[in-house]
DNA sequence: TTGTTTTCGATAGTATTACTATCAATTTTG
DNA sequence: CAAAATTGATAGTAATACTATCGAAAACAA
């Protein structure tokens, strides 16, 4: 399976990018090096003349690829949410149990890399770092609705939408199951990032194992009623 | 009560400004200020030069309060988890019933304007919504670490832990009652946000009253276990 | 393999942002 | 009334976020 999907090409929204990244060795390395330094510098000190200067080209020559770097970090988050829906798909094939099917999301999403350190080229530490992070800024600006008009928020709506069916599949009445999903992926996120840096705010310590649980509880739980 | 909280003056960590802006009318005016703007530009567009032409001063005079506006917004954000713990406080004095305590913190959280549209000069309807667009910016940088140690997000923390104290009179043996208040905090917030500009990932509708329901019913199943 | 198109790198330039410094005028305070 | 603090005005710097142009190199098509 790894190596299967190590040859995957994830084809995103046309609007994301001014010219495919995927079609070039540069937009190759425009994407996997800005994974590295988006993860080290962070995004506000992130410039695409620092990343130029790192790929030996010209910032000019990135432009060609992105409008700006907040159409790159658009870029990473549908990256990665239409890549950890494959994953889904895959882990959850054989399983029919939609419990089990729960679980195993919310494991997913809790960690994401499990066996997966490098994706088509992208280092998925640093990416998971990134969704942590930074990918909450992709969608908090005023330019959200006409952005979520053009489709930049497809593969998080995707993703989240294919665990509110094992959501239904289990409690068909439950009233809450869009607001009960987006609560628990951005939770997750959340539980991590204070794990890491505000550990007054959370219960898990750095690389703790109990998330998931945490969440299945949650749900289970207000679904059994 | 509410003429009572018109004379509050809240006092925040002093690491936060230069110089305290509850101090002068200059002060108080960049206070108020700011907040109508930051909510109407959103925080990527605001910048201090704007602020001054509106408050027809000098751009100098207003880097005499705050550093920069990340430390302006780092105080918004204290002075309303402030402000809500005092009300928070206020209005669960004569309440015994844990579950009614809790109760009442989550209609606060997801109301937390209800006959308070102005205190202290600050327009809290726009306010809300800088805490809802803007606040999670506030704490997700790589200066994080710092940051906390300097008590920037006290007030956040502070809050949380009022809300954990009800958590664990209702059941002491929980273990992750840090965890399920700050994503409930955050996940109200959320949700405010994706009923106003991305309705997919939610179930409320604009002005929902639902969203406190939602959340309650989540935690009390959890606990009652 | 030659001509055409595409891609890339290099350079230059602009407007805006995020500050810092200085100084005189005004206001507050002791 | 004198001293101290505050403010407003102006000027200036370094960095950021682009845009435009152009020639060389690479890819590709006839």
């Amino acid at each position: 399976m790894n190596q299967l999907l190590q040859n995957l090409s994830i084809q995103l929204n046309e609007k994301i990018y001014l010219k495919n990244p995927s079609s070039s060795d540069l937009g190759n390395r425009i994407v996997s090096e800005s994974v590295l330094m988006i993860d080290e510098l962070g995004l506000e000190q992130f410039n695409f003349k620092k990343l130029a200067t790192r790929l030996n080209t010209a910032e000019s020559s990135i432009y060609r690829y992105f409008d700006n770097k907040h159409k790159l970090l658009i870029y990473h988050v549908s990256w990665f949410w239409t890549w950890m829906e494959y994953r889904l798909v895959f882990s959850t094939a054989n399983v029919h149990d939609p419990y089990e099917k729960l679980r195993l999301a919310l494991e997913n999403i809790a960690s994401p890399i499990e066996g997966f350190e490098k994706v088509a080229g992208i280092n998925m530490h640093a990416l998971e770092r990134i969704i942590v992070n930074e990918s909450s800024k992709a969608f908090l600006t005023k330019e959200v609705e006409q952005e979520n008009k053009d489709g930049f928020f497809r593969a998080y709506k995707s993703f989240c939408h294919r665990i509110e069916g094992f959501i239904k599949q289990i409690d068909p009445s439950y009233p809450y199951a869009n607001a009960l999903v987006s609560t628990t992926v951005d939770g997750i996120q959340m539980q991590k990032f204070y794990a890491e840096h505000l550990p007054a705010l959370t219960d898990f310590t750095h690389r703790e194992e109990k998330i998931p649980q945490m969440f299945y509880r949650l749900i289970i739980q207000s679904l059994a009623s």
